[in-house]
DNA sequence: TCCTGTTTTCGCCTATCAATCGAAAACGTG
DNA sequence: CACGTTTTCGATTGATAGGCGAAAACAGGA
């Protein structure tokens, strides 16, 4: 296998930083490698490309071979990985996707796979860890900018909940009161009508909330880049 | 060859819709087909990945083929094409990019290329209409809660330039008056301290104006959902 | 020279919304 | 029934988008 001349054949494949916030921190789905190259090393989920699926099909298909399907509330492409070295010996571009878990699933996964806290990431194989980056920077660019919470959010939740939430997938404190406005007035969130029993500590029960949408829209631009009389907009990267 | 149960070697391409403002209109960068499939159809920049190049390097190589790349101010990923029957008899992932010439360069091209209009696109091959599509949504978000528009606009501009720029860019009206407030107050435009000399029916000679930065950031989120003390953000999708 | 039309720019006003703070409401516990 | 806890609501402040109209700065013609 000489260097670099002649054309090796280009493979493809998918892979996925699925995300979920577990106990207030965010965490990564991995499995760890039990064969070389990087054994040891924990890797994303993924796999080759078919000859008759397309990409998205493709990462759901495998996707689905280490969670749960119905769990991932939203998938959406981050890019291609294409580094002429990012694999050893192989010439391999890879689709790279993001996934989202809401916080209160709990999937099953093989004996391999765990999640994995983002900010303390055990060694990654080959350049899974520039992907689980590239993956933080969307989710928290998308929460300040489009209603993605409904992803990591439970059907139905607390504010307090929601706030814990935005703070793990964030990294840093968040008001909690003032999430709730923000998102109320985007038309984001609406109540329930239900509460929620207080904890054991007593106090107030909390009101129960939902997301208005669980599809992926961005928040109102200005008016003046706006077409008159127009509100929200549809889907984006 | 047979229909589809024996897998075909995957190939990988990568394309570019490379958008500019012309005299008001919106136009993407497309070459006609002088060859079979499609042959006479419009068909975006680009071609095949090559063995030591990553997908960025390889759409940077094929646009300077066609246009100027000095000329083009921004690149960036859209996403991955990859039904299995985008393009005839062969398997091809494509990997799309948008590209932005600002509005005063006029690059040269080659005798089978123009710039189109994309609201009167003439017959495209493939699926690079809907390549172009995605572009056009990708553009038109990002106008509005990046600074952006500096790939579009040429280093110096009046206010009224502009808002002409990014009302062909939106396909729709933009009030002139605001659009300077919103970005000024955004810190995305400064003044030059220069004037531009008044049209042929005279009026008042316009402030020249430039973007303090040109690459890309994203406006300020909400304090709730940025950490203490931090204004702006980094490079996102 | 002065008036008119044109284009740009600036200032005022209003409405909306984010952000903070503090008080009140609703619960369990001793 | 007072106390601590948790949540929710209200009032206030500050920043900003959006719209309107007046003023500024130019060219051209009477």
């Amino acid at each position: 296998m000489p260097g670099t001349t002649p054309p090796r054949p280009i493979g493809h494949e998918v892979l996925a930083a699925v995300l979920q916030v577990r106990d207030g921190r965010l965490c990564v789905l991995a499995w760890q490698r039990g064969i070389a190259p990087d054994e040891g090393r924990w890797a994303l989920p993924g796999g080759r490309l078919r000859d008759d699926e397309d990409v998205e099909e493709s990462v759901r298909r495998q996707l689905a071979e280490k969670v749960d399907l119905s769990d991932v509330a939203h998938v959406e492409q981050l890019g291609v990985f294409s580094a002429p070295d990012r694999v050893p010996d192989e010439r391999i571009v890879a689709t790279a996707f993001l996934g989202l878990v809401p916080s209160d699933a709990d999937p099953a996964v093989p004996d391999d796979t765990a999640w994995q806290p983002v900010d303390a990431l055990p060694p990654t194989a080959f350049d899974h860890a520039c992907i689980v980056d590239d993956a933080l920077d969307r989710l928290r660019a998308k929460l300040s900018y489009t209603n993605i919470g409904f992803a990591l959010a439970p059907a139905e939740f607390t504010v307090s909940a929601l706030r814990e939430i935005y703070a793990g997938a964030l990294g840093h404190p968040v008001s909690a009161t003032n999430l709730q406005r923000v998102l109320t007035r985007r038309g984001q969130l609406e109540p329930t009508g239900a509460v929620a029993p207080p904890g054991p500590a007593g106090g107030r029960p909390a009101a129960l909330f939902r997301f208005t949408r669980r599809s992926l829209r961005v928040t109102d631009a200005f008016a003046v880049l706006r077409p008159p009389g127009e509100v929200g907009r549809a889907v984006v990267p």
